[in-house]
DNA sequence: CTGTTAGCGCCTTCAA
DNA sequence: TTGAAGGCGCTAACAG
């Protein structure tokens, strides 16, 4: 509750836009015109209007407008966490994005918590967003249909339901990954591991099938004691690096499906004294910041946030203006080379060991 | 602009509070005051109005809301960077605190440029948010007065404009470091370096005094050389680290004002063969969830993201609803220890090698 | 305890 | 091109 009931009262605030009609002498309409920049409205009346706003430091109450034009120049953003190192550079993308575009963000992390994701998809129909990014990655789609119910333009990752006001961000996870495995296969790795994200997650299927399928291009055999499934955590990555460890024959490199994942492993790696990238070479994807940040420097496959950040404003804006919307925006993936990948371990036993003490970096395809 | 002019023509929502009395067979205020909980309502009429609501699928426009009640029932949150990795807490922890409260967040980061700060709290104006937390930890504070200027209720980090609406967080920076430096004086080193912020800002500036207050407390000299200005940067860290390694003494331990410096300097130490811990120290300071994920883990000094958003949000609170909010906030940190410390090289010289091999990890203060 | 009514600040027809 | 007037969906006096 306010802080006396009472100073409500006469509550019409003392700078609304009557106040500049009054000093710029035109009506309040005029005030509105100049301010949504009407053509129509003469130049010299403009200045006055424009004048007085300055003067009195007016800025007009976007509630008040959108209840009036019922817009409300707002769009959300959903994203299951915050704090998943891969979302801040999304969120800052997709600020960016809807700023240049002229819309409000309103952001919501569900924390993978239904009962939160109901309140956030509340909050987001109540403020009137007039279109809605879901960029959870696979998590909990299902219960935004409520969202769809309401015919507000929507945008998912991977996949989505089939209805006029969705449309869906293609991410070519195929060509980072591929690209990932020849780099392994070039460096003379015949044993690759993988750790996949939980299989529930469309993404997460996406990425170990099309390592399944690049592995097999390129003549490797994919042992399955060599995939295992993670859950895209620290922890998770620790874990699954500790199953690979006690594989019968242990994989030389291990690709992973992100880059929190590979944390973990290059962990685990440390843990037990193994060198990386001389005794096991890593591959993350993501290519958060922290990658280039590791030590040694994550070798990783890059999925932008902010092309994906501006995809999903464009897809918004496209459904809330134009009249025939694209279904789908395409995002590619791309490998980034830095230091936890090399040769395998043996590869070199013919060379001197000064020239072993040094391994120069790789040259990047993409710059770090 | 909207998809076609023309709809927007019979606007009148076909969902509004009228339907839902309509329905329930009330006036829409008894709608209005059920909604609101207002006590005074007849549970039978309340029933019914429920039922209503939920048979329609009935969402209040809270824009309409704020409007009639003069509440907007939002607080703003402005950052100076939400990629920088220390923030992405703070805001999760500034959400859950809010929705705690029965507000609703706006968030805003304002990348260091100016110009995109005019346009922040241009927007945090215009959507008449009740209060705002400023924790850009004194980055381009001066221009907030502008904020200040409309009497909304402000939080600050360190320092505020000495107002009656501005109440200020203070950080126990001096605790933890403390706790660091001893911690570091107890292991045996006598040579400390330290990388402060850039010492414009108030925080970091608080800091550096921390710590040569520290110091001095354990008697022991703080040799200017040792104390290089960073920038808060990865890339300052490197550059900072490398100073230190030019000085005519090294220093055996190095202290930083902030993680992310931390970062950069294990990052050099890695790039000259130096091992952390063994040959050098290294303590960061906010104690970012990355800290734990490096390698190896740093030992870093505890500022909780969470206690800052929660006394953010709670004096925002009080400033909002009480009569006589306080005007200052404590918020305390204290040391993490990890595996970044240990002993000074040369210390364990009269050991067999084989118990310098494998140095145990040091017993946690807090755990990680 | 309920219903009626007059705004909240702005936008947007309509007539001038 | 401008001004007057009637909403937008909801809240909050006030009367009943």
């Amino acid at each position: 509750m306010p802080k006396s009931a009472q100073e409500n009262k006469k509550r019409r605030s003392l700078l609304d836009i009557r106040a500049v009609a009054a000093r710029a002498k035109v009506s309040i309409a005029t005030v509105s015109r100049t301010i949504n920049r009407v053509p129509t409205v003469n130049a010299k009346m403009a200045k006055r209007v424009w004048d007085a706003i300055n003067e009195l430091g007016y800025i007009p109450d976007i509630q008040a407008r959108a209840l009036g034009s019922g817009r409300s120049g707002m769009i959300g953003l959903v994203v299951s966490e915050i704090t998943n190192p891969f979302f801040p550079e999304l969120i800052q993308g997709f600020e960016d994005a809807a700023i240049e575009n002229g819309y409000e963000i309103l952001i919501s992390s569900t924390n993978y918590d239904p009962k939160r994701m109901e309140l956030c998809i509340r909050r987001l129909l109540q403020r009137k967003a007039e279109g809605v990014a879901i960029l959870t990655f696979g998590i909990e789609q299902p219960l935004f249909e409520k969202l769809a119910d309401r015919n507000i333009p929507l945008v998912f990752v991977d996949a989505g339901p089939d209805r006029p006001d969705v449309s869906v961000l293609k991410i070519d996870y195929a060509h980072g990954i591929r690209q990932g495995v020849q780099h392994l296969a070039a460096l003379g790795h015949r044993k690759i591991g993988f750790i996949s994200g939980p299989l529930t997650l469309h993404s997460a299927q996406s990425r170990l099938a099309a390592f399944l399928n690049a592995v097999d291009e390129c003549g490797i055999h994919a042992e399955p004691e060599w995939q295992v499934e993670g859950d895209h955590t620290f922890e998770g990555g620790i874990r699954c690096m500790e199953r690979l460890l006690d594989a019968s024959m242990r994989p030389t490199a291990v690709m992973c499906s992100n880059d929190v994942t590979a944390l973990g492993v290059l962990h685990k790696a440390y843990r037990v004294g193994l060198r990386v990238p001389d005794d096991l070479s890593v591959i993350g994807f993501d290519n958060i910041q922290m990658a280039k940040v590791m030590i040694p420097p994550l070798t990783s496959i890059r999925m932008s946030p902010i092309d994906i950040a501006n995809a999903a404003v464009k897809a918004l804006k496209e459904h809330i203006e134009a009249d025939h919307p694209r279904r789908e925006y395409k995002v590619d993936t791309c490998l980034v080379v830095r230091e936890s990948t090399a040769f395998p371990p043996g590869a070199m036993d013919d060379l001197k060991p000064s020239q072993r003490s040094d391994p120069k970096p790789l040259p990047s395809i993409a710059k770090g």
